[in-house]
DNA sequence: TCTGGGGTCCTAGGACCC
DNA sequence: TCTGGGGTCCTAGGACCC
């Protein structure tokens, strides 16, 4: 039988900035997201003194004042360049493993002999290369694995790895767990389970296949069937190329003015061309939003507008003549905006284009070289050659009050050995 | 005062066609 | 006056994930 392993960083992005300030261990560590507006990660011991993933700065800085928690703004570079590392030490673990998440790694380990050891190298071999403490759930199928692996963080006992290819151990730790912490099991789906008096995984698990499509989704259903031993999402070792590109913010402050919002909008639409270049990938139709905060007491406003190029680019002129008609469109004075954006759907490889019936083939040789000049310049200039319509000024940009060094991947921020 | 950003998949309902 | 049934495609919104 297929045994799938669940490697999950703890604590990753607080465990990351501990790397490089060993004068934090155990202390509690928390890490902002963008904007430095809500909590994204925490260390244990902050998680003791009842943080919550999610909680906003502002209603838990007493806490971060009463018990001296060091604040860190996220700094993304630096959580991807480590996490390539770890990434890199697991596959020699396995040949056959899907990278899930920044932090998350799934494996085959299949004719793995001894399970629990093979799992605590693993996690010994990862805390020695990188100085990342992980946890290692193993079990039949994805959703248990990822239980196991939910269990081996909880439970201290276990070292940090769990074994839960035994189903009567996997009956025992389902009928302690809640269902809302089943992967696939969100806040509202696990409302209504338990206004049915669904409270348990045991119970989802022991629930008709039938019903649960029926009451709720094909996906829950493969939850359920999960949870029973039965396989139903495969290990994807060969990510799918992406659907679609997002690039938004939320503004430091309220935006109430056109001519800013403007110049955001095709600051988003520059990085999402950038992006599509970098993964070698064209797109088709942009999507311009705006929106008000839904947590404001004035009054609401959100819209969204899309348009479509004639044949599939990865230009950014392009995408900038359609936002800024897309902006138009959409934008009303009056309202005090707290977010916008651009999102790029209909993406394929930039050598498998559908051309247009109706237009003749653009020759995009010439824009290719174009934008490539540019990105070479930004590479290594950091953002010097730019387009009419974005502004050099951007008072909008992200809070980052707390960010760490990019100790990694820019020279000036090499740690230094004393 | 202050509530992230980037993704995926599924479903329901409307438009339209025969 | 009467106003079907079956199908496709598209979109908005819901739900989940990290």
């Amino acid at each position: 039988m297929t045994t799938f392993a669940l490697v999950d960083c703890n604590s990753f992005y607080a465990s990351v900035e501990r790397i490089f300030r060993p004068d934090l261990k155990n202390k509690p560590v928390l890490v902002l997201s963008n904007n430095d507006a809500c909590c994204v990660a925490k260390s244990r011991e902050c998680r003791a003194l009842g943080i919550k993933t999610g909680d906003p700065l502002f209603k838990i800085q007493h806490l971060v004042n009463a018990h001296k928690i060091t604040v860190f703004s996220s700094n993304y570079t630096l959580y991807a360049d480590i996490s390539a590392r770890v990434m890199h030490t697991l596959e020699s673990f396995s040949p056959r493993v899907e990278i899930y998440s920044i932090d998350e790694c799934f494996m085959h380990l299949d004719g793995c002999k001894d399970l629990e050891q093979y799992a605590r190298k693993i996690r010994d071999t990862v805390l020695q290369y990188t100085g990342i403490p992980v946890s290692v759930g193993m079990a039949p199928t994805k959703t248990l694995a990822k239980l196991a692996n939910h269990a081996a963080k909880k439970y201290p006992q276990t070292g940090g790895v769990v074994d839960l290819t035994n189903s009567s151990r996997q009956k025992r730790l389902c009928e302690l767990v809640p269902v809302k912490d089943v992967w696939g099991v969100g806040r509202r789906i696990g409302k209504r389970l338990e206004n049915m008096g669904i409270r348990t995984a045991l119970q989802l698990a022991q629930m008709d296949l039938k019903v649960v499509r029926q009451k709720f989704s094909i996906v829950l259903e493969r939850t359920v069937r999960e949870l029973n031993e039965e396989s139903c999402i495969e290990l994807e070792e060969t990510p799918a190329t992406r659907r679609q590109v997002i690039c938004s913010r939320s503004f430091g402050s309220k935006m109430t003015e056109q001519g800013p919002m403007r110049e955001a909008i095709a600051e988003f639409t520059t990085r999402g061309a950038e992006k599509l270049r970098k993964e070698k990938l064209r797109a088709c139709v942009i999507s311009v939003f705006i929106r008000t905060s839904p947590h404001a007491n004035r009054s609401q406003y959100s819209k969204t507008a899309t348009g479509r190029l004639i044949q599939a680019s990865s230009d950014s002129r392009d995408f900038l003549h359609l936002a800024g008609k897309l902006f138009e469109q959409i934008w009303k004075e009056g309202y005090h905006y707290a977010k916008a954006g651009i999102i790029l759907t209909e993406i394929c490889p930039e050598n498998q284009m559908q051309l247009s019936l109706l237009e003749p083939p653009k020759d995009s040789a010439a824009s290719d070289r174009l934008m490539q000049t540019i990105d070479k310049i930004n590479q290594t200039t950091n953002g010097k050659v730019q387009f009419g319509s974005q502004r050099e000024e951007q008072d909008w940009f992200m809070n980052r009050t707390h960010l760490s060094p990019s100790y990694t991947t820019r020279w000036e921020d090499l740690p230094v050995a004393k």
